[in-house]
DNA sequence: ATTATCTATAGATCTATAGATAATGC
DNA sequence: ATTATCTATAGATCTATAGATAATGC
């Protein structure tokens, strides 16, 4: 109990962090605002994490690698080409659907900061080295093989995220434009999984 | 010369507004910045519109019309379904290759501030009445006819605007991760463009 | 003693407006 | 006279830190 009160502020301050960063994004999140959150003045905000950079480094290089963690799990699978590649599209969307702003919180501080990304870069070159390298391999075998058709690796990524990502990002879009609510959101969320797997398997056919 | 005088810093602020807030989005531009970028003080920004609200939405609204336009245009051209379907997502994909920053914009802005957004529904009015039902219309015609599969006229839309936003989007996000140049990104661009309308008539067939 | 927490505040923005001055249209 | 432009500033944040006080671990 006493350790826990101790890590207790500490954590619940980066948990408040993570909730209102997904919500809002880095700029329009006040530390004042994560400490209200948390339940504590805004000085001890700074006390623990010292700059409000720091602090969103923390929860924004978690986040970014588990976007890509999909990719790098089923990457250690056994399993055909083809039953592979819908398990990262299932695993990556189901991801997505326990952090369903997440695309929203990359794609906002990759865009307007691409200078704080550089030192997440650091946490997540597991991806770029040994897995996409790995893919890369597996790709190129199945295309020699006639298996598949030609494709660039980046094209098949490009075409996951793409699909997966844009239900979540498309979602307060589809609200506001066509005042779609949650219920009629989460059918069509159903609806897609499938769709996505089924769309990026013919799409590699040859 | 007078006449544009007149109106010369009141549609230079605009501008300025229009560059600095697609690149940065709202809450990380400030009107001493669209000031300084338009070449004059910033009072004269708050002289002209006020607020940056209403600075905002006279940028937004414009940008969100354009974002859909293609939908719009397309739906009046006399073509068979297939064909018109291709042309909605190539003029789609120009008009992105024209405005590679609408879609983050977009995104940023119906995310993180809904409300704002609400004014601007009033705007697009013509996309979701006239136009949406034509096309919902002739959607379920070919159906009918089983020239196409069973399809929600959200899903095909979802379709080709993830297709088509996510490679603007995630540009940033390759630039950063794999270190893709612009260059590279161009190549990739023209891939996606012909990839795309095939993917999603594929996606449509039985 | 050390670490956690709070209060208070300096210094940097940033938005919006008021009031002065210059330019333009009758 | 009216409209455009500038300067100056009030008032509201917001981040980061300093210094005081309370809690905890020896």
């Amino acid at each position: 109990m006493e350790e826990n009160k101790n890590t207790n502020l500490e954590q619940g301050i980066l948990e408040a962090a993570e909730r209102l960063f997904l919500e809002k994004g880095f700029a329009m999140t006040s530390t004042t605002e994560i400490a209200k959150e948390a339940g504590c003045n805004q000085g001890l905000v700074h006390y623990y994490y010292r700059t409000k950079e720091k602090l969103f480094e923390e929860v924004f290089s978690k986040k970014a690698e588990l976007f890509f963690s999909a990719f790098m799990n089923v990457e250690n699978e056994e399993l055909p080409f083809r039953e592979k590649l819908r398990r990262v599209i299932e695993v990556h969307f189901d991801m997505l659907m326990k952090n369903p702003r997440l695309p929203f919180l990359l794609i906002n501080e990759f865009t307007t900061n691409p200078g704080r990304v550089l030192s997440v870069k650091e946490k997540i070159k597991n991806l770029p080295e040994s897995v996409l390298a790995k893919m890369e391999k597996e790709l190129k075998e199945e295309i020699r093989c006639g298996r598949i058709r030609e494709i660039e690796l980046v094209d098949l990524m490009l075409m996951i995220i793409s699909l997966n990502g844009g239900l979540f990002i498309a979602k307060p879009i589809m609200g506001a434009i066509m005042g779609m609510g949650e219920e009629e959101w989460e059918r069509l969320a159903k609806r897609r999984r499938d769709e996505n797997v089924r769309i990026i398997l013919q799409a590699v056919e040859g």
